[in-house]
DNA sequence: CGTTCTGTTGACCACGTTCAATCAGTGTGG
DNA sequence: CCACACTGATTGAACGTGGTCAACAGAACG
């Protein structure tokens, strides 16, 4: 199997990054709901933002690493491998996803992080989360929301790698990612559909499946009129009787937190 | 398919329940590494303390909640369901863990948590979660720092049941519980294995198989002398074999925190 | 001691995998 | 400009893991 993702890529730090006090991004990471007059001395928690090339891996599975980041724009996977290199897809991350927070922020990592297309990050040094989290409750509370929030969605994977067929898994699927891209940019009309730079081997390793047989059932959802996929981007064509097959329920990726 | 856990029982209200100053599970729990002096008043946010039965509903799938709790001793299931019945079992829950936390906490539950032995549960009312939270920054990172865990042992389910053959899947599913219990309990010895309440179709539902199919793949690693099942107990014959089979890593079951 | 729950076994089947060939689209270099 | 390579998608045939259904055995329990 040939590598999927290249290391030790260019990658460039941002000359003039964004701050944090008119962000837009903010509202939906992980300093949503701090008070403005913190919001400057926090933003010193900030090591730098990065411009980071797709298929860059931002964390390798098993060794250590130095910061943890942001996800300001762009799409990246988090995954898992098994050693005879099949791969499991635990989420996709999207902007303003907080990426490579552990319970034991010193130990190696758990999962693999690669960005899929090219994206902006912040990144945070792992050795100062402990004090950021303990200067500001807020900020702690909110990291809690955020993982519960990205637990519910893992466990909507797990339900439908273990217990559903490839129709309903790839259903749901699109939904997930339709409704939460939809969210990020609420203006898009429902027509334009929503930006996909997912490979079918991609979607497979998502849903435990063979990018064969994605390519399969993914033709029955098409020739059903339920979804169409074109230059990269998803079109959700029967939005009820998609939901109805995945038993998808929107309130899983709804981003309604306190504040 | 008939129904797998009772409603409506009689739940029992400790009338001399522990203090948290005093507790040994609280070193694995919400409170670990909270300061002697703020215990006391720490404590005042837990309503009661119960003794619930095997079987008990702690909270229904899709519907909202007054009470989080901590689970002070037994062994409890989170999972989710389809509509067809099929359930998938997230994962086992025992002493020390925080159940029925989510993102929105007024929001009905994106899973079920039932007990699978009679347990003693510490229950916190969900209205003073945030202030209990913003009260003690401590607490809110401990809680970032459980879920962080409880998604990285939800992440290895997802990577079983997504990639896995049914032979690896159970011996990681044994491992897995064997170290959480040792922990529990390190004075045990090893020959005298752990306690295992669970029936095979629990474990096919934690795996994403089949009763049917636990049975045979059991009776495969049974026969290989790798594990042994006897009396509600579960003892490793092979440790090495089978972690070689698992790939396990005892790390993501560590319980080592800050503090 | 019967009833109920859990585990076992067998036969058959299907969903999804594997392997391989082919095709389409996209750059890339001569 | 075309030839070539490279990547991702498609299709077909054969296979296998695990599911389904049903019958039965044993253990647990009232």
């Amino acid at each position: 199997m040939p590598p999927r993702n290249r290391k030790n890529q260019i990658i460039h730090r941002c000359q003039q990054p964004t701050r944090c006090k008119d962000c837009e991004v903010r509202r939906r990471a992980l300093f949503r709901g701090v008070a403005e007059e913190q919001l400057n001395w926090m933003q010193e928690y900030r090591h730098a933002q990065f411009e980071v090339p797709a298929r860059y891996e931002l964390f390798s599975e098993g060794e250590p690493a130095d910061y943890v980041y942001t996800l300001h724009d762009g799409w990246a996977i988090i995954y898992k491998t098994v050693s005879n290199g099949k791969r499991q897809i635990m989420r996709f991350a999207l902007s303003g996803d907080f990426l490579g927070f552990q319970a034991d922020l010193s130990a190696p990592m758990g999962y693999g992080i690669t960005t899929l297309t090219s994206c902006r990050v912040c990144a945070f040094p792992r050795a100062r989360m402990e004090d950021m989290l303990a200067a500001n409750a807020r900020v702690a509370m909110r990291l809690a929301e955020m993982n519960a929030r990205y637990m519910a969605i893992c466990q909507t994977h797990l339900l439908c790698t273990g217990r559903k067929p490839a129709r309903e898994r790839l259903a749901y699927l699109f939904l997930e990612l339709y409704h939460r891209l939809r969210q990020l940019n609420p203006a898009i009309g429902e027509e334009e559909g929503v930006e996909f730079p997912l490979a079918q081997e991609e979607i497979g390793d998502a849903i435990g499946l063979t990018n064969v047989h994605v390519s399969r059932t993914l033709q029955e959802l098409k020739q059903d009129g339920l979804v169409r996929i074109a230059g990269k981007r998803l079109y959700i064509l029967d939005p009820e009787r998609l939901q109805a097959l995945a038993e998808f329920d929107p309130s899983v990726v709804a981003e309604n937190g306190y504040l």
